[in-house]
DNA sequence: TTATTAAAAGACAAAAAGGTCTTTTAATAT
DNA sequence: ATATTAAAAGACCTTTTTGTCTTTTAATAA
């Protein structure tokens, strides 16, 4: 569904949030063990994701990442877009550049409505609303135990 | 929503399928032409399409690709799994190796559905269903005239 | 103020995806 | 037979994605 960077970038966030609604700050080793992904990238990827202001962190002792919880709730497709561009989940599903509301390609009609379901499930889930799904404890998220 | 050999790949099938149902058989720089698609990549895909058996060629003066009329028809599933390999849209939405029915992440449940209709999409779409809808004239497919 | 800790910055590299081009092989027409 | 045509084969290249690692900077604790 995502590539592997917002992949990671999800799940990263997602476990932070968690982590801090128990009053804790990860770091980044804890993160990558966490969310089962490589440690550098996993990395960089927070570091990006503080650089674009998602997420904000501080160096040293007792150092992390962590939400400023002044802002609103972060829906998934702000960091999708953030990373992948704004063309995500929005073209023709057969490539085509022609291919518009008013004259369409085959696959249109029965794509489209897809297409509005994953821009919809993207808009409605945050960061916040997965990891209280997470602390209500009915769905698994990151590693098992 | 696909990736580019494979966007190629199926726009190509179709093609072909349109002009043999006009009774022609085109080539690779028709094709290439005809579906916006880079005339040498065009070519390497089209004759992997030919090596794994979805498709026919000819070489030579009058050559070209064409379907042997006597198989059924070919859905689009099967020419991805072909290029994407069988994992393609079946995994978490999360990407969560441990993602499973009776024991989920968050989006499984909307996300679920969608991947479901995606597979019921490729599913029952085959590259004649793809052809004939465009011979009909409601649909564009291909290069706009 | 010094040692330690942990993120930031950025160089580097492997793998995959996407694309180009030349040479070879096979079919057909003259 | 020979010339011509067009796919097959395969070498090569570029860009993007994914990933690794070292050095630098900043925060904290002793």
């Amino acid at each position: 569904m995502f590539n592997k960077e917002t992949e990671y970038a999800l799940r990263g966030l997602v476990y932070v949030q968690i982590q801090q609604m128990k009053g804790l700050k990860p770091g980044i080793a804890e993160i990558a063990t966490e969310i089962d992904a490589p440690l550098f990238y996993t990395g960089k990827i927070m570091q990006r994701l503080v650089k674009m202001g998602f997420l904000m962190s501080t160096k040293g002792k007792g150092g992390g990442f962590y939400f400023d919880l002044t802002r609103p709730d972060l829906p998934l497709k702000a960091v999708i877009r953030a990373i992948e561009g704004a063309k995500a989940y929005s073209g023709c599903g057969f490539g085509l550049k022609s291919c518009s509301e008013d004259l369409h390609c085959s696959l249109h009609d029965q794509y489209a409505p897809i297409r509005d379901s994953i821009n919809n499930l993207v808009s409605t889930n945050t960061v916040q609303s997965l990891a209280r799904d997470y602390q209500k404890g009915d769905d698994i998220l990151l590693r098992r135990r």
